[in-house]
DNA sequence: GACGTCATGCTAATGGATTAGCATCTTTGC
DNA sequence: GCAAAGATGCTAATCCATTAGCATGACGTC
């Protein structure tokens, strides 16, 4: 049937889908491991076939397991993310989301990433945007 | 009873509490005028009197009407979904973040913008983050 | 003062997400 | 070959988020 994934999830649905994304490509025992109060593995499983069903995940075999992935990929699910996040907190204030941003707790940033974010901020200047 | 918002939503309740952040304050009207697939008034009025026993939202009245509001502030908030959008969608790279933040379309970035951004980033590097 | 409108209080019904259980198949080791 | 381990296929049961329905109370108007 595959119809077109819809962006909303339920609880169970949304924890799996992210750590499909933020594993990028993940075996059922991966999942379950990650899911906080993981259900049985059977459980994982039907879930990972049901959200294969509504299109939003499909698998490929890595000899005898499945290996899931997200149909819509990374980059694109990153930016909607980033925009709903936006839209929701900040409204709609990129500046005020990259100062939340950079307070977080994190690893020192190194020069290279200095520079990168200068380089961010140059480019956004000349771009117009 | 009063236990301890979980962080955890289901679908409706997910898109009722992005809402209400959005807005800060919102009436049952404001929140079933912004719901995807709004239901019944009723439903809605319903599905905040459940989210308020579950300790995620209060209510005040304005004259008649009830007005909901969130009970982890909204800093706290924003940063919590932010951190997890991180940690989902970017393996924690705040650089990456900003990067896919600054490509986003938006309102053109004034000078006051580039220079807060530019604020930031010396800032980043001075106290060693 | 009766009526219409619009708000809330409460609860039962529904439906779909979530879970568990059992059967089957493949691989590996003895 | 046979048994154990670990994978999937499929489906029924359960649970709880989600919805709707009915009753009540406040306010304004003719």
């Amino acid at each position: 049937m595959r119809t077109a994934p819809s962006k909303e999830f339920g609880r169970r649905e949304r924890q799996i889908m992210d750590v499909v994304y933020r594993l990028g490509r993940a075996t059922v025992g991966d999942v379950m491991g990650r899911l906080p109060d993981p259900p049985t593995y059977s459980a994982v499983r039907a879930m990972l076939r049901y959200l294969e069903r509504k299109g939003h995940l499909r698998h490929t075999r890595d000899g005898v397991r499945y290996v899931y992935e997200p149909t819509v990929p990374h980059a694109e699910a990153q930016r909607s993310a980033m925009q709903h996040l936006l839209r929701t907190f900040f409204r709609g204030s990129r500046v005020g989301a990259v100062a939340a941003l950079l307070e977080l707790p994190g690893k020192e940033l190194s020069d290279g990433d200095l520079a990168r974010l200068r380089a961010l901020v140059r480019r956004a200047r000349h771009e117009g945007r």
